[in-house]
DNA sequence: GCAAAATTAAATGTCAGACTTTTGAAATTA
DNA sequence: TAATTTCAAAAGTCTGACATTTAATTTTGC
């Protein structure tokens, strides 16, 4: 069965598209094996360079994964997390930093997303995240600690209160969110004062979601919204008067 | 500069990472052109095919872009919103199909964002937006319409509500949320019952954006996402007992 | 007959070289 | 000066070869 291709087009990207569709819309299931190259090269009449080429780009997807040896071939890969985690961090990373997103816009939308999971994460915490809050919590108060690292550790306390909310799409969702501000805020220089303003809310936060209360963690994150995009403020008013 | 890779391993995968990690710390910025593939075989002491190969990967990432002729070749391409969406859709749906994330799990997801976004949607929205909620509220009451049509016009209508809290990030987050259900939502035939209920919500909702009534927004969105539960349910347990 | 070892075959991974097409720039010409 | 031609650089494609990996098959030794 021969596929017909624009020959006047990217003759792999086409292949790529053409097997990619076939992937989601589930013609080919996980764990099927794709034809091999040299049957692809009949398939769409190219040779085995382009289809190489198109293999590629699927396996740069994580749509594919291929094996060596005489029963190897590229088999339809099983999307998982780690991968869709790192996918979506790349993305947004990238999208935040080539097109000049203001920090307003881009801490407006982290925190509006970390409020959606709040309630739930204060319904359904373990003793295991709560620890992992207290902990990073308490890292964040170490004396000596350099800005890099210090914004790690608040990446860390905020991931650690999306997944309390037990729904992997939702961490998923908001991975790329959460990490992806982390560039931006590594350009703000925090005061001790700002630390300790920020280790406080923290503790308020960990609290409220000890105790279930949603309400009040709502209340905290809207704060630690506005004191953020204030020392932003500050951080870059102070640099553009330079 | 020869830069050395690992012969034991994927050597296209390995000049991909390379260049993807000089992109992202912008060693590499927007529009900077790459070595040509010539060049790129004596850096990394590898063929042209696999360099080739290695591009092919950057590209599917909608990291470059390429132009042939004589002032051609790679460059670093400005990731856009629209590539940006269209990689979260498709991860999204994947992630969803493939690990068979019940739809409770993906539903609470999708309408916890949303409800993320409704505040700022109330106090923002334009006419234009309001316009295309009650655009698609109108053709959803159409009479013969499909299912999948029906499906579609849900996710047209919730996209413009997200889009009307004019925070881009938001919008390219909630993209995927919203898109990945649909394949989800179109296993589900909704009655005549169940749509008039569904559009009478959207109907409430539409009302409550444009009379800028956050609380009210949220209280609908949050019926919604249970009597869409409920839908579903019905359907699964119906076909399970079959 | 059975287990270990050698062989084979099929598949991907890599390389080298040729040719094609596109495209901007430079040289030529009217 | 403007239009045309030529040229060169770069990506796109194709062909064929060899390397490597891996599982199945065959052979060998006991």
């Amino acid at each position: 069965m021969k596929t017909k291709l624009d020959p006047s087009a990217d003759l792999s990207a086409q292949i790529a598209a053409a097997i990619r569709d076939a992937i989601i819309d589930g013609t080919l299931p996980v764990d099927e094996r794709l034809p091999s190259e040299i049957e692809l090269c009949e398939q769409f009449d190219v040779s085995r360079s382009t289809v190489r080429e198109a293999l590629k780009r699927l396996a740069a997807q994580s749509l594919i994964r291929t094996q060596r040896g005489a029963t190897g071939g590229a088999f339809v890969k099983r999307l998982n997390y780690a991968d869709a985690y790192a996918q979506q961090i790349t993305t947004s990373t990238l999208l935040l930093s080539m097109n000049e997103v203001d920090f307003a816009t881009a801490c407006e939308a982290r925190f509006m997303l970390e409020r959606a999971c709040a309630p739930l994460s204060a319904k359904r915490r373990t003793p295991d995240h709560l620890a992992t809050m207290r902990a990073e919590i308490h890292r964040q108060g170490q004396s000596g600690l350099s800005d890099e690292a210090f914004c790690a550790s608040d990446v860390a306390f905020h991931r650690a209160l999306v997944d309390a909310a037990h729904n992997p799409v939702l961490s998923y969702q908001l991975a790329g969110a959460v990490e992806a501000m982390q560039p931006l805020m590594n350009m703000i220089t925090f005061t001790a004062r700002d630390r300790d303003k920020i280790i406080r809310l923290h503790t308020d936060l960990a609290n409220a979601i000890e105790q279930e209360n949603a309400v009040e963690a709502d209340r905290v994150l809207q704060t630690l919204a506005s004191e953020t995009n204030a020392m932003a403020d500050t951080v870059f008013t102070a640099r553009a008067g330079r």
